[in-house]
DNA sequence: GTGAAAGCGCTAACAT
DNA sequence: ATGTTAGCGCTTTCAC
């Protein structure tokens, strides 16, 4: 592989030159310029990133950390990030954390490395103040709700606690007057969905609704999950039945649809089913699914633009205004 | 950031020894590794990914390229690559297409940089030729069939024609007697997807059945193009009409259903439609999808098995065996 | 067993 | 406008 001194050799010129060539940088006359380009060409020159890098303690590569990838929520992100840092100049590492503590430190340790620039967290597993203490070797956006307040931090969120109030008084305005609930954490003040929860709990509150324990689900996130609630649902009591499921997620509402269709119980008839994430299967099922859409595509733009902005040490600011979560309205609620 | 030198400083060692320890060198006394270790710990030293890279020349990042994530046979893809990679202590760089040439060519220049000491293409734009004349820059593996030969590339790949001719026959074995067919690309001996067009005309020889040009579909990809094929199919004369759809593709087979359904045209009874890659929402269709899956998480497996292997010069032998595509047969034929 | 020193490919003062 | 030179943090002969 040529490197900036066979360039520089024959082109006659000095590595200097060339590695001002290589940074636009001004006062370099033409026919150099001309030169330096020739030679490059007939060495088939590319500059080693990895040397750049290390010398000038600028990267240009980004760490996205998901939980899993094949979840089409943390797709449809990085396909968004990916995009808007391409456009920019940078690149993207991968990570899944599977839920994993270590995981995340794992990736967040890629900053010290130099791997990566930047990190931003689509998920975050770690108490708040572990990741902060991260920012002294990089940038660090995190894309979760939180109540954690930082300087060093960067945050870029979704109301999910407005979504999940404004989605209960949808199905309360619509005139369900039980609505059981499933989240994905275990209905704790510090379990993931925390901020949806507040969300529930205030819709029921401010409609004079009680909390009823037995309906409530914890740690479903699949679609057997979802099979399961529908059976245990269908096991309660007359009286005690509710007559709608928020069901936290498109999956495990699926699930719940299935198996009741399996026992005869009628969506949304007999009982409404509402979803959240607006997956792309969503539409499509048997009974297409009325579910909270998540601006996944505006969420990773600004993502990307935060953290390249906070690297470059330029400035960006979030428009919370496209960040909105919308209700999408079919049939099964 | 503390660097080698603090620590080699800190243990009252050389940075040699510590090196050693680094890249556990036999030869190196049991109280010196204890100093050194503490030292590190002490000095939250963590090593430059970077340094070491350019000084061994021996990278830890693969890259990977597929056309949009968005798409689960790709999300499910780097998916296992990932965990393959992780496990063996390598990073994923993920790039992505979109059917661009060029962005291929950027992805493959990466090689030269030295970003990354592999690439694992999902899917290919360019000529297999020019890609191969970057091996001479990094270990490439290509998961796509074709019938390229070459010693510097490496292929894992499953057999589309096979598993389409099989498709076909499956249909053919129903006792479906008019067999339509949809294709992403332009039904060429060159274009995408020539590899299943193979074994759907092999199929219709094998049986006898002639190829009728209105019942080939070009470059169809989602759920609209789905639709505007039933719509097409709903407008031949009766005596001219399939009874069977290869739509290969799930979202197409999805669109075509959907649309049909509208029209009033009853599937499998009226016409049976048949899908390709088993995607997650596919047995959750309104009418349950019979389709092609395909072997994502082996074929994840073994690809980054294999760029590993290629990059460490060990051996790796590909098992065909767990490479086979499967029917999966549900309602709609 | 351990250390001194050269150098991977590049950038950035500092000169001129 | 261009060149000289000293490193970035690490690995790797070569010496002892």
């Amino acid at each position: 592989m040529a490197t900036i001194k066979d360039v520089a050799y024959k082109a006659g010129l000095s590595v200097t030159t060339v590695s001002r060539y290589l940074n636009n940088h001004p006062y370099i006359s033409e026919d150099k310029k001309e030169k330096i380009k020739n030679a490059m060409e007939a060495l088939d020159y590319v500059p080693s990133a990895l040397a750049t890098q290390l010398r000038s303690n600028r990267g240009t590569t980004i760490g996205v950390l998901v939980s899993r990838l094949t979840n089409p929520y943390f797709a449809y992100l990085v396909d968004a990030i990916e995009k808007k840092a391409k456009e920019q100049g940078y690149r993207l590492l991968i990570m899944q954390t599977y839920g994993d503590k270590q995981e995340e430190i794992n990736t967040l340790d890629m900053l010290k490395e130099k791997t990566i620039s930047g990190l931003i967290m689509c998920a975050v597993e770690n108490d708040l103040d572990i990741v902060e203490s991260y920012t002294k070797y990089g940038s660090i956006v995190v894309s979760t709700q939180t109540d954690y307040k930082s300087d060093l931090l960067h945050f870029i969120t979704t109301n999910q606690e407005q979504a999940t109030y404004d989605a209960i008084n949808f199905l309360i305005d619509k005139g369900y007057t039980g609505i059981a609930y499933s989240t994905g954490g275990d209905f704790t003040e510090q379990s993931h969905g925390r901020h949806r929860n507040k969300g529930y709990l205030k819709a029921l509150e401010t409609s004079g609704m009680d909390l009823n324990e037995r309906w409530i689900f914890r740690n479903n996130h699949t679609i057997e999950d979802g099979m399961q609630i529908a059976t245990e649902l269908s096991r309660l009591n007359e009286t005690d039945r509710p007559d709608a499921i928020f069901a936290g997620s498109d999956e495990v509402a699926i699930g719940i649809i299935q198996k009741f269709e399996e026992l005869g119980i009628h969506v949304p008839s007999d009982i409404a089913v509402m979803g959240f994430d607006n997956q792309p299967f969503s539409s499509l099922a048997k009974i297409p699914l009325t579910t909270v859409a998540q601006p996944m595509e505006t969420l990773g733009q600004q993502a990307a633009s935060l953290i390249i902005s906070t690297i470059e040490e330029t400035e960006f600011t979030v428009d919370p205004s496209k960040l909105q979560l919308k209700i999408i309205e079919r049939e099964s609620a």
